[in-house]
DNA sequence: TAGATTGTTAATCGATTAACAATC
DNA sequence: TAGATTGTTAATCGATTAACAATC
């Protein structure tokens, strides 16, 4: 792999291949060429052959690129043969959700354990993953390795979980608490998972249209 | 308002603003400049004033900007104050996680309805929404006035939905089945929640950092 | 008034697209 | 071989940053 600073553009990109190519491979299609998988996407060939090349030659010329092959290779750059591990803190209903309908081994990601202060979780098992007490989480940490901690507690718990968790060396959070953690200091990798700025994102978009409808008709009136 | 055609970008960079605007009111700060701003975002200064004036003149020159007056000006941009309507399709885990935990009314949308098919949910009351049948759906979609379709029934019934809501005239879908609803012929808005494209680009990036204290080590043995 | 900070234009930087030689 | 499609360089486009006059 060549590897020299990929944009995170790219690496947006990435998972959509992935499961585009997943998705072809269902179908049995077991060859691409970048043109096709581009209209796919609603990308240009070239952005598709650009952003392979950031990371290797993964076609061949004249013949496009091997489903299965590409999809292998993607996976590997996005970590997902690694054997992460992580751990989910906060067993409410997103986390539960999560634990439920979110299929981790699917993208490489081993789920160890969840953490809650409810009495009537703690020790039981959800899922086949067992729930352990708050107190607990500062020993797990220190005696097993952890990649990903999936923060899934309360807004008002947010920064004290945090603060523990980079504490004893996690570097990586999947954050679902709608609180911005993305300190400009901390050297921890935080994904942010804000359903607000996903609706609000959505809403403009329903606003602007609304606004061409109203402008059509003000136009025909006239 | 100026609105000529504002970038994606910028867009999803609203939300933000918006989120830490609310937090500075929740701190009694009524003044703020684009630098200081930019600071809390990891943003340019420089950045912040081009965002704002693709919508109009919202600061002053020499003081900065009225936190509280800047809050109300995004927020209308992004629809918030137009009493948008939503319906939550697939009461189970996640969808009840929505209705659960997310405030639709904090971002200015009203949820008025859910719809299921478990005869269980059918007809009862679920945090003040009522769940309808999905047979039912079609005819409340023919009755009221639907803004928004937000889509938490399993991957096998996004399709099917979909088309029904298309149909039915709902042109804007927040999508939580991890299926590419995107088709590029249709005029729906989509906004895709993507669960596994968020962890991945997390495992890219943890990856990346493993890779980097491996050499980083190897390194230290020569 | 002097200092501060916006609004806006110009310069830079980076990402996307186009083009084409290499090659299967 | 001829046709197709990649890998890669060059051209274009758009987004970010810098600069500064306007003005509170």
């Amino acid at each position: 792999m060549k590897q020299v600073k990929v944009s995170n553009n790219v690496i947006r990109r990435l998972p959509r291949y992935l499961r585009k190519l997943d998705e072809l491979s269902e179908n049995g299609i077991d060859k691409i060429s970048s043109r096709q998988l581009g209209e796919l996407l609603g990308l240009t060939s070239s952005q598709v052959r650009q952003d392979f090349n950031c990371f290797g030659e993964f076609g061949q010329q004249g013949y496009g690129y091997k489903v299965s092959a590409l999809r292998e290779q993607i996976a590997a750059i996005l970590g997902m043969d690694r054997g992460f591990s992580a751990i989910l803190i906060g067993v409410g209903n997103i986390g539960r959700a999560m634990m439920e309908n979110f299929c981790f081994t699917d993208w490489g990601v081993d789920l160890a354990a969840a953490f809650d202060i409810k009495p009537a979780l703690i020790g039981t098992d959800y899922k086949g993953v067992h729930i352990y007490a708050m107190e607990e989480l500062e020993r797990y940490l220190d005696e097993k390795h952890v990649d990903i901690a999936v923060l899934t507690v309360p807004k008002t718990a947010a920064v004290s979980v945090t603060e523990i968790l980079t504490a004893h060396g996690i570097d990586a959070i999947w954050n679902f608490t709608n609180v911005e953690l993305t300190e400009p200091n901390s050297s921890t990798i935080v994904e942010n998972v804000h359903f607000s700025d996903s609706l609000l994102s959505l809403s403009y978009y329903v606003a602007e249209r609304r606004d061409e409808q109203t402008a059509g008709q003000a136009r025909e009136k006239q």
